[in-house]
Parts: C-alpha cells; sequence; structure tokens
DNA sequence: CTATATCTTGTCACTGACTGACAGTTGCTC
DNA sequence: GAGCAACTGTCAGTCAGTGACAAGATATAG
C-alpha cells in the first residue's frame, strides 16, 4: 500500500494521463497567445477553445487566468522554498544557506531559460502580472529574511521576521535580481551562474555592513522613550 | 486668463460643486463599507446606492474600484513625486534630496494620519489591494532609484535607473518601509517623524557602504569576457 | 462480464467589475 | 431665452470566475 506514489513512477491510468495532457493542451494553446498578443488581450474562452475545451473546465485546472501562465515556470518560489528547507538543515550559517538555495535556483534558471525568459517577457507586458510578480518576490525575502534569522526561526516562522533580517535580505535581493534580470532579457553573455558568482562574491561585504547598521539602527529604534 | 486656477480660490460654478459633492459622497459611503465588511465583500452597487447615485456614475468618478479607496490617501505616490521633483531642483546632492522628499512624505503622513491608518488598514484585509500596492511601492522605487542617478536622469526617465542606484534603492526602503508599517498599525509609540529621522541618521553609512558596494560589484560584472 | 461508484466534462445560469452608446436633463454662455 | 456642453441614468455587453446539475467515461467489486 504505497501512501505516497511517485507520479512519474506509478503508472498512470488513462484517467490520469487524459488529465495530464488536457493541462499541458491548455498550457500549449496559451503561451503564443500571450506572446503573440499580450496576456490581458487574451480572453480565457479564446484560449480554452484553443485547447479543445470549454471555459469552465480550463477554470477547473487554472482557478486563476495567471496560473496557466505561471504553470511553465514550475512554480519558483515553492521550489526555492524546498531548496532553502533542505539548505538550513545542512548548514549551520544561515547566510550559507540562503547562498546554496540560490546556487539550486540558479542552476534551475539556466537548465530552463528558454521557458523562464518567455514567461518573464509576458509577465513585462502586463501590469497586473507585474504587481503578482512582485507579491512571489516578497515571499521570497520574507522566506529569506527568516532564514536569516536562524534554523529555530525559520522552521516556526511565526510572525515577521526580525527588522534586521529584513534589512538584510532586502540588500541580497536587490542585489541579485536586477542581475537574473538582465541576464533573462538575453544582454548578459553566458551563464547565469558566473555572475551569480561574482554578486555573491562581492554581497558578503555589505551585507557585514548591512548587519551592523541594521543592529545599530534598530537599536536607537527601539531605545526612544515609550510615550 | 488664468490658464491654471487654483480650485480652492477660484469660484466654483454650481456644477463643480455638485461634482465635488458627489465624489465625496462616493466615498464617504464607501470606506466605512470597506471597514465593516472587507473591500472585497463590498460592491461597487452597493457604494452607489448608498451615495445616491448609479453604478455607471461610480465608475466615471473612479474608473477603478480601488480609487475610491485611494482617493483618501490623497495619491501618495503622485505626492512623493511632486515632493522629488521640488527637492531635486534644489538640492546638489541627490540623497539629500530623497531624504528631503521622504521628510515632506513624513509630515503629510502624520498630518492625516487617522484616514491614512484606516486605508491602510483596509488594505491588509484584501490580496488584490496588497498586490495594487506593492505596484505603486515598485514605482516609488523607480523614481527614488533615477534621483539617485543625479537630477539629469531623474528629469529625464529614460529607460531603467543604473544597478547601483536601484540596490541603494532597496536598501533604503528596506528600512525605511517596515518602520512605516509599524507606525501605521500603532505599534509605535510618539511621532513618525522621530523613528523616519533616527533611520536616516543611521542608514547614510550604509547607503555608502553598499554603493561602494554596488560600484565594485557591478564593475567586476562589467568586467567579465564578453562571450 | 456486468453493475455500480467515482471521476470528468459540458451546459446553463449567475455574480461582479467595467465599458460603450444613447438619450434626457440641467447648468452655462451669448 | 436659445443653443451648447456637461452630467446622469438606462441598457446592453464583455470578461473573469463560480455553483449546480446532468451525461458520459472510467475504475472497481462481485
Amino acid at each position: 500500500m504505497p501512501s505516497a506514489p511517485n507520479p512519474s513512477i506509478e503508472p498512470l491510468g488513462v484517467r490520469a494521463l487524459a488529465k495530464q495532457r488536457t493541462a499541458e493542451a491548455i498550457v500549449d494553446a496559451a503561451l503564443p497567445l500571450f506572446q503573440a498578443c499580450g496576456y490581458d488581450a487574451v480572453t480565457t474562452e479564446q484560449i480554452a477553445r484553443a485547447a479543445g475545451v470549454t471555459q469552465r473546465t480550463l477554470f477547473r485546472y487554472f482557478p486563476r487566468k495567471e496560473l496557466i501562465l505561471y504553470a511553465r515556470r514550475y512554480d519558483y518560489v515553492d521550489r526555492y522554498e524546498a531548496f532553502l528547507n533542505e539548505a538550513m538543515s545542512i548548514w549551520p550559517r544561515p547566510y550559507d544557506a540562503v547562498r546554496s538555495a540560490f546556487q539550486s535556483l540558479t542552476g534551475f534558471y539556466e537548465a530552463n531559460r528558454a521557458s523562464v525568459s518567455q514567461v518573464y517577457a509576458i509577465i513585462q507586458g502586463s501590469d497586473q502580472l507585474q504587481a503578482i510578480e512582485r507579491g512571489h518576490q516578497m515571499r521570497i525575502d520574507e522566506l529569506t529574511a527568516f532564514a536569516l534569522d536562524g534554523a529555530e526561526a525559520y522552521f516556526a516562522r511565526q510572525g515577521r521576521p526580525t527588522l534586521e533580517s529584513r534589512i538584510v535580505a532586502s540588500v541580497l535581493f536587490g542585489t541579485i535580481r536586477p542581475m537574473f534580470r538582465e541576464w533573462l532579457r538575453g544582454e548578459l553573455p553566458g551563464e547565469l551562474r558566473l555572475y551569480a558568482e561574482i554578486g555573491w562574491a562581492n554581497v558578503e561585504p555589505t551585507i557585514l555592513a548591512a548587519q551592523a547598521y541594521a543592529d545599530t539602527a534598530v537599536a536607537a529604534f527601539r531605545r526612544v522613550p515609550p510615550r
């Protein structure tokens, strides 16, 4: 009685196979349309017709329109969380764990450059999608800030991370993200890993400065007399 | 022939007055409903009926539902931009200009604490509004990064700000924003200005460190051999 | 191999935000 | 006071997203 069947090993029944094919048909129909006309201009009904299903069925597979687009990005937020979970139980220093998780994510981006770039380009064409994207980024930032608070804080994840860690996380991603973006746009030659390594090598001194800053600022901040 | 009439001095005709009253009636009807039931649960038709107008008229005044809510926030993004425009033509150092613009914004928040807090609380209750809010924050970040690139770059605002400035801007707001949030939530006693000043006094060394870092990182980054 | 339970899909009807077109009314101007 | 422009209401329509139900296909038990 295998309680957690691996879908890639477990032989799929006709039904599960059909489901998989339907989901892929929807995404395959949607992406070219998004690319040609822009995300906002494509209606869910057009996608459904192009995929040979009803609009209702489409919404059963993808409860929100954005999810059709994000399917091909393989849920990079969840992936980062998984990487971080693993790294946090291996590395003693939170900084090393974050760095390791990010390296894993970098490898993932490189392995799927084509589809990730395509989705990135589509996102740039829609304000709504950019806002959603920013939400994902905030989640990544928060996750990272929790990680920087230490393994205990990370795995509990109660309330909000400390102000110090949030500051450090914004320094970190304020640096790394623009680099990722330029690479995705094809404005940087060669491998992403290379740039990521340069970034990390240089970011460490600033992290230390930011940490020192965060400590003094937060201390001053808490020292304000109540009332 | 006054080409730019000041609405608060120019005597308003019956028509203009009626328009003003209608807009206020809509906002006055909406805010209590939002506060009581949550933004998402209140329909535009309910608001229209409560304000004594048609739904169609409501949308003529506020093309999107969110704008009803944001009316009472007096468009803080536009306001920041106006502050920044002024500051950038006064201060020679971009950093001072940004600081000055932010001080103006802080004063504005303090002067309108009640309504700003109310709107903030409503935003917290809706995912959609939070996404919109993120969009505003992105605009503020970008504006600030352009400002840090210097007056010329700021007033032209072509393309994207430099990587260096984007990094510095994220450090800046990664620090300032959590403070604003805590203050708006009522978790910090006293005046916002006080906290803002502490934050700024302490952020400067980190800005310098971040700037130094950004310079070396970006330099290393550009030094990567093409191909 | 058949009967039945389960899954999946299509159809229909609906909500809620938002828009275009048209017509009636009212304030403004000459 | 006539004519023009602005403002509003009415109506119909689009698009995202949801609930309910029935028909068909699949899986499973006997």
